[in-house]
DNA sequence: GCGAGCTATTCTAGTACTAGAATAGCCGGG
DNA sequence: CCCGGCTATTCTAGTACTAGAATAGCTCGC
């Protein structure tokens, strides 16, 4: 039994411990609660999962009503909320290394030239100033958020403050040395 | 034409602008300068990007030697350099989303009990803090990095830095408060 | 002059999704 | 009563790799 599961395959589960539902019903549910922020979870992605959670034992459909009805509610089973548990507490116990893809561009920084480098990390700078504040604005619209979805927002906006620091400095300095050549080693 | 490059292909596009060179040799060439810190590339993985970057015509054979020879040494096109560059910039100018799973753990906190949530992030403090020494001694080990590549590791070390505190912050006040019940919404 | 153990490439089979089309039940208005 | 437009699920075909085995040249010592 592989007993990992997916980031795709806890983050539904997990729904389904909160609360049995069915397939659409999670798409609304991952759409209302702007999950795609943090989560990659296609609508079609929901039901192959689902299947794949219910082929090993961790979902089962909830009391069958008739055969061909419309909607197959689902919920967890035993070992499914055992699962849920353990890889939680994986999730957030281990440190994963991440792959974002600004680093193969600034791997690639000597094939740019100079200045529309310094254009490209303006425009960098931009969107992280704008996604800073969407993410600001939607935590000052939920000032009674329970804490653990507080928790949630802090780690993003501390990541993105991080890195608005970092592109700060990184384009003060080449503006300020703006000719010293860069070399591949 | 599919336009758009796959991280995983500007990597090795951009070691083949850098110098023409052969399958074995990219493997080398990943593993000597730890790239394997921020990329994604298997061994086996690098003759199907480079056949696929092939058939895109962004790199091509050079010359090759007899028929039957063992070693076939890839540089990049004119279109594969434009290519190179115009992805780099992308790169570094497109902010991605990035989708931890830790997020997806602390979406999943109701279900873990409060003291091994409490064991979970300080064995996760720990990760970091081991990371964050071994990325500093990196650093230190190599004090006339050019400076695209000190950029790439101090990229790193601000998101790193930034996850310290905020776990900090985070277990002060589930400390500080623990019985406080986290409910879902 | 041959075979051990590298170097180097290819092949097969799989994984974890994803996009989008097809299908089919359901429900209210005309 | 039937049809348009939701709700809800399934299916087909693909993508972007990945693991690991198979294969084959290369070369150095004995």
């Amino acid at each position: 039994m592989p007993s990992e599961l997916t980031p795709a395959e806890l983050t539904l589960l997990g729904l389904l411990v909160e609360a049995p539902r069915h397939g659409y019903e999670l798409e609304e549910v991952i759409a209302a609660r702007g999950m795609r922020e943090w989560t990659e979870i296609g609508f079609s992605s929901i039901y192959y999962l689902l299947g794949k959670l219910r082929d090993r034992g961790l979902v089962a459909e909830v009391d069958p009503p008739a055969r061909g009805k419309a909607r197959k509610v689902f919920g967890p089973t035993e070992e499914g909320r055992r699962a849920c548990t353990r890889a939680a507490e994986a999730a957030v116990a281990e440190l994963e290394p991440v792959f974002p893809r600004v680093l193969v561009g600034l791997a690639n920084q000597p094939v740019i030239p100079p200045d529309r480098l310094r254009a490209a990390l303006a425009r960098r700078a931009a969107s992280v100033a704008g996604k800073l504040a969407e993410l600001r604005a939607a935590v000052a619209a939920q000032p009674h958020a329970p804490r653990f979805a507080r928790a949630i927002f802090d780690y993003s906006l501390a990541q993105l403050e991080a890195e608005q620091r970092w592109l700060a400095a990184y384009r003060a300095e080449l503006t300020d040395s703006p000719d010293q050549e860069d070399r591949r080693p």
